[in-house]
DNA sequence: TCAATTTACGTGTACGTACACGAATCTAAA
DNA sequence: TTTAGATTCGTGTACGTACACGTAAATTGA
């Protein structure tokens, strides 16, 4: 006999209180059929008082539970390494619930291939995964996969970007049109007036740039609302070569004289730091995302500030929200934004992406 | 038979390609004795080929393992709520770990009597705990109580404040020199030559300054790698109520003729927003920490920047990085920066302190 | 060489839960 | 009353590991 006493605990004491064998109580944890009504409501009140939660590793362990998380994020691709830190995350996540029995099955799509997402979204639901962790890059094929995942009845996290009325299990990203504002107002400390300002949206046609779009919003809500009239330009950028942003840049850079603050709504303001760099400009450039690229234009001060929402972390979260959703740990938050960072050459070096 | 095939780990399969009992496999794990050196090394070497790891359900439910986390930090005062933070995080990370076995024990000192930490740590240490976390603000009191932890061998984490040359199996902290230079940084932005700066830097004779120093020194180390040569003006506060604050911050003020900048170098800067405000001064003032009364005086404009180290997120790194230790989950870093935020007006709401 | 140790190993039970199987009781139709 | 069928419940084994206990083999001393 291991332990001595206080043997308050567990199916074994439940059952001895309520004169029935612990197959019993075992039916009415999971309410499983083939009990009457009354032993099963004297169970539960005897539950109740004990205040019982069972012991998750004995569970675990009968059950040789394992679980299989779908992950489905696009490619990291030449262009940007950005989706390396969401799926950095994911793994770490993943080497720390790995020994409760949880798998991983990893697909990627290609951002600029809307075929790509249908494709391996067919072949990751074939697996029948137990939870799944979605990136919902486009809009209205995402939806036509969700559709199906919850009539399947599959978990599902959204991580990095929301859509609107889909209700996943949780959301956890960015609220984007606060980090616009959040820009601004970085911004309005250094700017005298008549200083302009030019917004630069950058994205293929293809992509959707709803993202870009909620950033600017915010962007130019904050001047309005502490009634800060610097003119603001926007300029969106379509095609995507070194050359056409240039070209774009260069020309929209030479209509307006007094230009002082830069603000490119995604990660690719390192294309616009180089032609900074080439020109020799003098402008506050803001941009998005720690990206080496970016960094490298951060610490030559020719970025002034990123800002980040932490995507290694978004990765982990997802992980781990799945997981305690499964094993019933403690409660889900239907949304979770991230914190708005502010990396600068001073602190980069302390953030862990 | 619930595994039809793939039996390939295990004590059980080890054993049997030994041809020896689990017994002996168990034996050779846990570096008992009894076990002859041929065969301990083809079970090792078994091992190894499998990449064996033990299942930690099984294992822990077999133990009955009940380990206890001794937590040593301040009380949260009237002065200031900033132990809350960490305290909820350790809260967070024990509702999570708890039902792996996992109990807490958390002492309270006072920051303002010295003898209370020699009390709850003496208390402490009676209980035998299995790991420790602990915030060492004095240094003295805790080195004494460091190499009395540390022949009973109990691991033991840092927070929030280091002290050199004590190797606890990690630090979870702040690196106060760099977010001094993010400080300067900042400012620097919003310069002008002639432009003078404060620093104050407030806090008890009986505190440890060493750390408010350490924020200074990366203050001015900025200014002098980026070659800018705006006076910048210590002001030390050894006596912390509100008219003495209010006495010597003016009277360095008025001698001061252009000040644009003041960094407060801890969270008392809300006591200096107070000032600024009832003498409707117009300055840009940093200072240190997420808590209520600084927030409420960010989102008045009158805190410009509030530099914070995630307080929460210490405390609830501090219990996992002790659960993984001694679970053997991953490595464990000997220190771990926390990234050092940057919180205004704007981004403060998304903020998880 | 034989007993007394020591060394080396095997066996059995326990941890708390899950679940298959089967036994007992009850209901209702013949 | 008999019996088929449903309902309600108990029993046994398994999950993978830890550890106490017991036993066989090797070693030692005389």
């Amino acid at each position: 006999m291991r332990n001595k006493s206080a043997e308050l605990t567990g199916v074994k004491e439940i059952a001895r209180r309520a004169n029935v064998s612990i197959g019993t109580v075992d039916r009415v944890i999971h309410n499983r059929k083939g009990v009457s009504e009354k032993t099963k409501q004297k169970i539960n009140s005897i539950i109740a008082e004990l205040g019982y939660t069972p012991n998750k590793m004995a569970s675990l362990l009968a059950q040789k539970k394992v679980l299989t998380f779908a992950v489905l994020i696009p490619q990291a691709s030449r262009e940007t390494d950005y989706w390396t830190y969401p799926l950095s995350g994911i793994n770490l996540a993943h080497s720390e619930v790995k020994q409760f029995g949880i798998h991983l099955d990893i697909h990627f799509y290609d951002l600029n291939v809307k075929a790509s997402f249908r494709q391996e979204a067919d072949k990751l639901l074939k697996t029948q995964p137990d939870g799944l962790i979605l990136a919902p890059s486009f809009v209205d094929e995402s939806i036509e996969f969700i559709s199906k995942v919850k009539t399947l009845g599959i978990p599902m996290v959204f991580i990095n970007s929301d859509i609107p009325h889909q209700e996943p299990l949780s959301y956890i990203g960015p609220d984007l049109f606060q980090s616009g504002k959040l820009a601004a107002q970085l911004i309005s400390f250094m700017l005298v007036p008549n200083d302009e300002m030019l917004v630069v949206n950058i994205s293929t046609a293809l992509e959707n740039d709803h993202h870009l779009r909620r950033k600017e919003l915010g962007f130019r809500r904050y001047f309005e609302e502490h009634a800060i009239f610097n003119k603001i330009t926007t300029l969106d950028i379509k095609e995507t070569s070194a050359d056409s942003i240039e070209t774009a840049f260069m020309r929209s850079f030479s209509h307006h004289h007094s230009v002082k603050a830069v603000f490119v709504t995604n990660s690719r303001v390192s294309q616009v730091a180089q032609i900074i760099k080439k020109h020799n400009l003098n402008v506050l450039l803001l941009g998005y995302d720690f990206l080496k690229e970016n960094i490298k234009f951060l610490s030559e001060n020719l970025i002034n500030f990123l800002i980040c929402q932490r995507p290694k972390e978004q990765g982990y979260l997802a992980v781990m929200t799945l997981y305690r959703h499964l094993f019933h740990i403690g409660t889900i938050e239907s949304a979770v934004y991230m914190p708005i960072d502010i990396i600068t050459r001073e602190n980069f070096i302390f953030y862990k992406a």
